[in-house]
DNA sequence: TTGTAGGCGTTATCAG
DNA sequence: CTGATAACGCCTACAA
């Protein structure tokens, strides 16, 4: 295995300096046609480009963005990570995925970013506490962080998410304009779960509407098993009568999920005996078996907004942006 | 905005020289622990961690691996992506996840994977033709490919999949003998679609039984719109007698589409009137409004595979490993 | 065990 | 427009 064509092979292939041959390879630079056809020519025959590492470290910018996610359970996820990849990659970024986990933490990884000089960090849909921050070697020349998908809770951290009050409005209204009374909310994990908003808003829009105590039912994760393992402990511990009329869940995987105990194992009917409603709006929320009732968040506004914060072409500053509630028929 | 610190200063600021800073930091030199206690009171207190970039200029070695992904419509790639980081980053290494499409292929991508000098590359269910490969200035030092779950067409390049001769053959097996008897594939995306080998060995076996011509369903990509569209469109073509009886869908994606348009537009009862068959059980499919018969690819020996030919710990060679048939409601 | 040279391949900056 | 010098921050190899 041979090793790479560096500058400096060019340059003596074409009979020039080192400098030349980088020129040739720099948009814009001084240089003339003859001195950039010669080295084009000998960088052709030599298999030469540049070695972007070597880039790096003189330049200090790596054209790398970390991402950060701790929940590939949402399928969600996936479309976001298509459209971040697809515009990063239009601004010259590649995208680093990380895997934030039991064994590989938040601060594993930030103190990993710092040490690669990642241009940027997306923590997408996941946060960790402000402390984090604090105590750690992550002082100067960290690279600027974002939060996507969700809010931040860190100060300085700008946050890029969907208007949850204005949807939580929506689509309470929706709700009580249908005539449910009885409202409840299944949340996913615990940590940092507030984090969403999603149930404070929920609760918040119906005690406007004069109805207090909204019933929690908590998933572990979010998971379609751990959505519906806390469907099922809930239906079965109450009865009819005392149910609640309308379930909203933190997200489409815990409501479909919800949905399916609800319909198979309690053989409820959807939504005259149990209501739904998700947010994502996930493809298979469309489908005919589910017609599920969601909220959809504002991807592509979403990531174009970050990208642009991130190549500096707009101000970093936390933004909600506004989605668009999907009604179909479980609700 | 301060800069990092450097191995230099906090030579400097531990009263000894960089080298033995960086010594400091390397697992197993040797240095005496006086020293070595010295020089990490020092870094500590300058926030001092070695800088990355440099390392990797300096050995040639990015622990970076690079993904190739252009198929983002199919849920199935995000547990693989999960696992795939996960094992990964065990190993010291970060996953550069790159999306191709029509603006970024895979020339693009590989004389960038080149240029970035990334220890290896995935291609993730996704290839290109050999070709590409020849006259590109991808030659030496080019980092080693590996194709994940699909067969590689390319010289060189090990495959790491499925083993679909064995899968097709249990499922005909099995579909033949609940007495199904017209046969009908859907097929993904026409682009190298061969890849995949599913259409072929399915054809080939029910041929062995002694049934000739499987029909050919062809959706335009692996999205559940372009399923729903195929299935559409074959089953307004055709009247109840002369159609397929069981058909067999080259992802659960495409499957589930399928089924939806079968049992809510055409009124009819899967399996009953259609049997339909899937492959990757993909969460969904298990869902009791689906219960969809899948073929579970062996995702977690696939990954640890790959991993352990990326580390070298085994040879890189194409292997076939064999997966688990998911026998459901649908067929 | 510790220190010294030299090199990895590029970019920034200045002299000619 | 071109060449040269000095970084960038680390690592390998060798000498003390």
């Amino acid at each position: 295995m041979r090793k790479r064509a560096t500058a400096k092979e060019v340059a003596e292939a074409a009979g020039v300096s080192k400098w030349t041959v980088i020129r040739a390879f720099t948009p814009g630079a001084s240089i003339t046609d003859a001195s950039r056809q010669k080295v084009l020519k000998a960088a052709e025959a030599l298999n030469y480009s540049p070695n972007l590492l070597a880039r790096s470290l003189a330049t200090n910018t790596t054209h790398q963005v970390a991402v950060f996610v701790d929940d590939f359970a949402n399928p969600h996820k996936l479309p976001v990570l298509e459209m971040l990849t697809e515009r990063l990659q239009a601004e010259g970024l590649l995208t680093v995925l990380i895997n934030i986990n039991r064994h590989f933490d938040h601060v594993h990884a930030l103190i990993n970013a710092d040490q690669r000089q990642f241009d940027a960090v997306i923590l997408f849909g996941t946060a960790f506490r402000e402390e984090t921050l604090g105590d750690r070697r992550l002082g100067p020349g960290f690279p600027p962080m974002f939060v996507l998908a969700r809010d931040s809770q860190i100060h300085g951290v700008p946050a890029i998410a969907c208007n949850a009050e204005l949807a939580l409005s929506e689509i309470v209204d929706y709700l009580f304009d249908k005539g449910y009374r009885r409202p409840g909310f299944m949340t996913g994990a615990r940590t940092l779960s507030t984090a969403l908003g999603r149930r404070h808003h929920y609760a918040n829009f119906w005690r406007r509407k004069g109805i207090e105590g909204v019933i929690e039912l908590a998933a572990e994760k979010y998971s379609a098993r751990a959505g519906a393992e806390a469907a099922r402990s809930y239906l079965s511990a109450t009865s009819p009568v005392s149910r609640i009329d309308v379930l909203m869940c933190e997200n489409d995987i815990l409501a479909l999920a919800a949905m399916d105990v609800a319909r198979s194992e309690f053989g409820l009917g959807v939504p005259d005996d149990l209501a739904v409603v998700g947010f994502d709006n996930i493809e298979l929320s469309g489908a005919p078996a589910y017609e599920l009732t969601s909220y959809e968040q504002p991807t592509d506004k979403m990531v174009d907004a970050i990208v642009a914060m991130i190549t500096g072409e707009r101000a970093s500053e936390t933004i909600a942006l506004s989605g668009r509630f999907v009604r179909r028929l479980s609700a």
